[in-house]
DNA sequence: CTCTCTGCAAAAGGTTTGCACGACG
DNA sequence: CGTCGTGCAAACCTTTTGCAGAGAG
């Protein structure tokens, strides 16, 4: 994706959020705009704690209640899909339509890749139809050893 | 999948769980024994305080702790996977090699529908090795609407 | 001005742990 | 009889909530 067409994307992102906040009479304060700011620009998975980490470094003061609200808003309005992974942690990460992909979880050094592939999406359809129902989205994880040099193994789970 | 067939697996579970815990020098109490066999027995994914229900059935001062603690080494073991569905409870079912499956959710009435997918399975791998790893297991979920009048969309979520 | 939002701290709710007692081997 | 396992309750940790004050419209 080339760098402009991320810069419209989180233009078009932000122009959506504006109008499900002023659809819902929700007001714009600058702690939510730090907040949805940081998350649009954000191009991985995170948890509450990593987006209050660089909220901070924007404004310090921000209470991490206000980050779980700003997020849950986010989650309602479609602009954000929440993730688990298996530590304790949701992560969030930014749901955008036309960028659908699945993730390749690295059992060795817990690295993420994330990955496209048409033939598989078309079969869920299918799968799905095949069953009588309305595919409407889905969650595909592989769980997967690496053997090469680039993947350290260095395996860092929280302490 | 035949009566006595899943029978069959039941004791081989057992049988598994067995050598893994002379392996590892523990001991077989009776309230592992019921929380095992029915664990083993449950044909779903359940969670803590499901299997806790079912245990207290058989013997009621069971203390959950210790069916925590039997599903922790039931995993480690490798006889049991974990799931999350999304509300707040961790899930276990059986883990049983050649019976793999994966979910359809339904978003109407949250009931859980089974599948089996060679042609998906076979490209999981595929698209795993594309990347350079080998595939261990993964995790298939999707999300759909029926629109079918055996689905009641009676959605009860916990209160 | 009104009504929503924020930040703090306390509450919730699922999971883990410490400890003394019980029981497997 | 020495350990390991159990049950209870307390601790833990992430997430949610109540409330008084701040700020958007």
């Amino acid at each position: 994706m080339s760098k402009g067409r991320r810069a419209a994307q989180i233009e078009d992102l932000k122009a959506r959020l504006e109008r499900y906040m002023a659809d819902h009479g929700l007001r714009s304060t600058s702690q939510r705009r730090v907040v949805t700011d940081v998350f649009f620009q954000s191009e991985g998975h995170y948890s509450i704690e990593e987006l209050l980490a660089k909220v901070r470094e924007e404004d310090p003061k921000v209470g991490y209640a206000t980050v779980y609200r700003t997020l849950k808003l986010l989650k309602e309005s479609g602009l954000a899909n929440e993730r688990h992974f298996g530590d304790g942690f949701t992560r969030y990460e930014v749901a955008i339509e036309d960028d659908h992909h699945d993730h390749l979880i690295c059992l060795d050094c817990d690295a993420v890749i994330e990955f496209e592939n048409e033939a598989i999406e078309h079969l869920q359809e299918e799968q799905a139809q095949k069953l009588g129902f309305e595919l409407k989205h889905h969650r595909l994880e592989l769980f997967a050893r690496c053997h090469r040099p680039g993947c350290p193994n260095k395996k860092a789970k929280r302490p």
